[in-house]
RNA sequence: GGGCCCGUAGCCUAGCGUGGAUAGGGCGCCGGACUUCUAAUCCGGCAAACAAUGGAGAGGAAAUCCGGAGAUCGCGGGUUCAAAUCCCGCCGGGUCCGCCA
């Protein structure tokens, strides 16, 4: 609804200046509910002031529909809305769409998003976090702007880290008490167990050539469709990805699909992607096995090629990343990856293998994401110095329960849904692009610009909602609405504006700050309107904007994956 | 050495693609707001002890709200009527340029 009014709003500048303007041109205000600066660009282009000019737009502007005033004030051209017109219409969209309310109609368009795709070879820890919220939020962004998502984790089950462990294993490698000890409370969970044999069998394949060159004879057979040394390997891989999938589970982040990389090795993908590369005009072959010379494309390494397979014929990842994303392009209209930006080279080597060589036409896009640092101190997954999501959210729900226990309000099955929401939130909140150093009280904090706020205010909606039972007739409510009503309406009109921007942009915290907004406003409208004793028209009203905002919030919670609990 | 990303109060962050009004927020700090309670402790009070009252204190759909202090928007230059935003140069941090993924 919001994007029609700035419609309305453009048509009259339009008509006021005979000529088109962008709708980027009208923009939000702290002074009026929408403004433009087209006078500004108009005056330099005539040399004149942009106040007369504004002035005489104005002039020739009448306002109308949703539209109450225009004003020229200093070359802004101020507009401001008729609530008395919009809020009964406001009110009654998000009442009739309820879940529905912000989410665009369906495009028929199927996007395969991959993310999280964490090697099975130990723990999701704290960096890898980042890659999972940021991609379980985008698949239900993208999904509220009406694409079909798929979502697909890739589950590296081949690689040479596996085989170390495989091997390891294999071998009875022992594995380190005192770190085990570290971890004691998930000694048992599998990915833990394949973490502890990492560490130790890494130990022994930097130090024991003789066992090094074992693992490279399992990664040899298993390449050439050995079963026997692929399910070895495939075995550490299951074992390592239950224990995962307990976390993403706990924090109700699902997958559709989890693609094994021995399934393309078996099927031989990975196979003809060599044979298909081989021939290209950018192949490159010597002693060192096959690469490809993308410098025409900007891509040099300091050897000039980008290996693709090993001098025992091997593939490296970049071919079986080429193999695997072939085979996600015949099942969409577009690819998205998650990517750590550490990844950034790589991605680019990739895109161009497939939109130069093999001319592939669906779009490819990624959004990379920065690293998350750890404070106090140095991680280091090979010396097994880590920081799990399992310790994370233990932490998170504990603290929770601290703080239900010292308000004694809610109920203790509180806790995982506000301490996992907490931790969300404190992700999401953060620009991609931008570095965080993730601390445990900022992680932790229930204050302010955190997920209990906004859950809160949500709950506080449904406590006003549960205690008043009478029925509203929305068509007779008092339509004289305070200021704070105003702008708490104003901000629920823009949620729609909001998902199309996050979703276009590949950016949730768009979602997470307007959330953050809106819960704001909420509580300032509840500290100054009184609802429930207002007399009858008015409470009306106020219960209709006290519903609608539960309904945003929770909507846009569900964007961020975060629960929306009704008490707190 | 080269590429990409980041730099906004003590700390964290929005805004930067499309230049406009006093650079929005949050944490922390200082001050204030409605209401309930008075078991322990402290202050005040008393010759002393006890009680009452007051304050501190504890709580709350208060996990809230309001006010205040706090910013050379990394530095320098340029474009412009106007720069956090665009351009150039520098500084600091991250990251990549692997037969690891």
């Amino acid at each position: 609804m919001f994007l029609e009014i700035k419609e309305r709003v453009r048509e009259l500048l339009e008509g006021a200046l005979e000529k088109p303007i962008a709708l980027d041109d009208i923009t939000d205000s702290s002074i009026a509910d929408l403004s433009s600066t087209i006078a500004f660009k108009i005056a330099k282009e005539q040399r004149k002031d942009p106040e007369i000019i504004a002035d005489g737009l104005v002039k020739r502007m009448r306002p109308r529909g949703f539209i109450k005033e225009i004003r020229a004030e200093r070359g802004y051209i101020n507009f401001f809305l008729d609530y008395s017109k919009l809020i009964v219409p406001a009110l009654k969209e998000v009442r009739s769409k309820k879940g529905d309310y912000g989410k665009l109609k369906t495009r028929n368009r199927k996007i395969i998003l991959e993310h999280t795709s964490i090697n099975p070879s130990g723990p999701v820890h704290i960096g890898r976090l980042r890659n999972s919220l940021i991609g379980d939020s985008l698949s239900r962004i993208l999904r509220f702007n009406g694409y079909d998502v798929e979502t697909h984790y890739y589950v590296n089950d081949v690689g040479k880290q596996i085989a170390i462990i495989a091997q390891g294993f294999k071998e009875g490698i022992e594995q380190d008490e005192s770190i085990i000890k570290d971890y004691e409370e998930y000694k048992d969970k599998g990915d833990f167990e394949v973490f502890f044999e990492y560490v130790a069998a890494n130990k022994r394949f930097e130090s024991d050539p003789d066992f090094a060159e074992r693992v490279q004879r399992l990664i040899w057979s298993a390449e050439n469709g050995d079963e026997r040394a692929l399910n070895e390997m495939a075995n550490v891989a299951k074992r390592c990805l239950e224990g995962q999938r307990e976390i993403f589970e706990k924090l109700g982040i699902e997958f559709d699909f989890f693609d094994l990389e021995s399934e393309y090795i078996k099927k031989g993908k990975v196979r003809s992607v060599l044979n298909f590369l081989k021939k290209s005009r950018y192949a490159e072959v010597d002693e060192s096995g096959l690469g490809l010379n993308l410098k025409d494309f900007g891509l040099e390494r300091r050897t000039g090629r980008s290996i693709l397979a090993r001098s025992d014929g091997t593939s490296v990842y970049l071919a079986r990343d080429v193999a695997y994303h072939l085979e996600k392009s015949k099942l969409g209209d577009r690819m998205i990856n998650v990517l750590g930006e550490d990844h950034k080279f790589e991605f680019l080597e990739l895109k161009t293998i497939l939109t130069e060589i093999y001319k592939l036409k669906i779009p490819l896009d990624v959004v990379h994401y920065s690293f998350v640092n750890f404070e106090g101190g140095e991680l280091s997954t090979r010396r097994g110095l880590i920081a799990p999501v399992d310790r994370l959210i233990d932490e998170a729900v504990e603290k929770a329960e601290e703080e239900i226990r010292k308000r004694k309000i809610a109920s203790r099955d509180m806790a995982p849904l506000i301490g996992i929401g907490a931790i969300k939130y404190h992700i999401l909140k953060t620009t991609p692009s931008k570095p965080i150093t993730f601390r445990w009280e900022d992680a932790l904090s229930f204050d302010g610009d955190s997920a209990p706020y906004i859950q809160y205010a949500h709950a506080r909606c449904c406590s006003i909602l549960r205690k008043s039972k009478t029925k509203i007739e929305i068509e007779e409510i008092d339509r004289n609405l305070e200021d704070d009503e105003k702008r708490l309406l104003l901000k629920i009109l823009k949620f729609r504006e909001i998902v199309d921007k996050s979703g276009r942009e590949l950016k949730p915290n768009i979602v997470a700050n307007y959330l953050y907004e809106l819960s704001s406003l909420f509580s300032k409208f509840y500290k100054e309107c009184p609802v429930l004793y207002a007399e009858r028209a008015i409470r009306d009203r106020r219960l209709l904007l006290v519903d609608a905002s539960r309904q945003v919030i929770r909507n846009g919670l569900f964007l961020l994956g975060i629960e929306a609990p009704e008490r707190m």
